[in-house]
DNA sequence: CGTCCGCTTGACTCAGATCAAACTTGGTGG
DNA sequence: CCACCAAGTTTGATCTGAGTCAAGCGGACG
């Protein structure tokens, strides 16, 4: 179940917006009447601390949902924002839950989704715990790799694998090439073989 | 809804048992039968890399669900295993789905436990995303204050803490003398008084 | 053709990890 | 009630590796 197929599922009670950068989704405060889902671009949620300084708490990208919390609190504790020019689907929190109350297949797909994103932001969080860039790497990527494989095509560009990862860009780059000296990883272009 | 609110919904289909040290709960591979719920100590979902090495994908504490992905997948693709003498819920998995698809409410209930999770994990991801332990600190309570409160008491000890936001204990205990001098927090055994 | 962006490498710095050690605190059991 | 042990707390010294700033290369794309 991706974001198109939730704005088909909800109907009329969902709808696509463009934004522009800086357009505000909503303000910690009010009340809550979207959940939200990026088609296009980026978005954050974000909190004033104490002292004044602005901590971002999530950042969604392209075809992730955001504020689902929203779906289960009166009011929005966070600000929402786009930080680009973004497409937003914008679900509508009643129809949402009335959906998942009447319709038990929808409920267990949205749980689904729901889990999936769980297990992967535990399993990133372990990943950031890892002190060494190269046991990092070498981790991200044999979870990424399924049962046995040992040759694995990165989806995006090193840089945004990089930052998937918690480390800049540069320090990724100078893992990999002792990583390639070790002979624990071999790649060429965004082909990577793992071990030899 | 809390784990021990999960295993009156499920009755029959719920049950706790009692789980020693380095217990195995089950093996990557093996066709999934059961969701986890961690009542008392400890347990690990692990994997093994390409090099041989463990990783921990999850580290569940008391209160927490694990496994929950298994809810959706055929086979377990991590180990789980009891890292500490624990009081562990098992739900069946079919039982569960079941009643996701026939209790709305129910339904509607797991989601809203899902998604805080997502919630918080996601704010901890950015969290470690912040280099300063001083920026982390303060970021991390005001994450966990309430509108307008300046008052916090730690639930668990200073050590937890810092594990909870991914520093040491050691570079916790210095920030927060650092903290203390430049009279951004107070604290007084486990009270936290922010700014003065 | 020029610009943007991803890629790559270099030099330097510093904050947090690590190892070590002392002290408090709380709880257990005799 | 006290001895004792485990765990949390606190401070010190040292080191290392990732962040940061800087700069050059090359391919893609308009």
């Amino acid at each position: 179940m991706d974001v198109m197929d939730l704005v088909e599922h909800l109907g009329g009670a969902a709808r696509v917006e463009r934004f522009k950068v800086d357009k505000t989704l909503f303000h910690r405060g009010d009340p809550t009447r979207h959940m939200y889902g990026v088609l296009d671009g980026q978005a954050d949620l974000r909190r004033i601390t104490i002292e004044g300084a602005e901590i971002i708490v999530h950042r969604a990208q392209s075809g992730e949902l955001f504020a689902e919390a929203a779906l289960f609190s009166p009011r929005y504790h966070c600000d929402g924002v786009a930080t680009a020019g973004s497409k937003i689907a914008l679900f509508e929190k009643t129809a949402l839950l009335e959906l998942m109350q009447s319709d038990g297949a929808f409920a267990v797909g949205f749980c689904q989704r729901l889990a999936r994103q769980v297990q992967r932001l535990r399993s990133s969080i372990e990943l950031r715990a890892m002190h060494s860039a190269e046991d990092r790497i070498m981790a991200a990527l044999s979870l990424r790799l399924g049962d046995g494989e040992t040759r694995y095509a990165l989806p995006g560009t090193w840089k945004s694998f990089a930052q998937d990862i918690g480390l800049t860009h540069e320090a990724l780059y100078r893992a990999l090439k002792r990583l390639e000296r070790s002979k624990r990883l071999h790649r060429d272009g965004r082909m990577i073989q793992l071990g030899v």
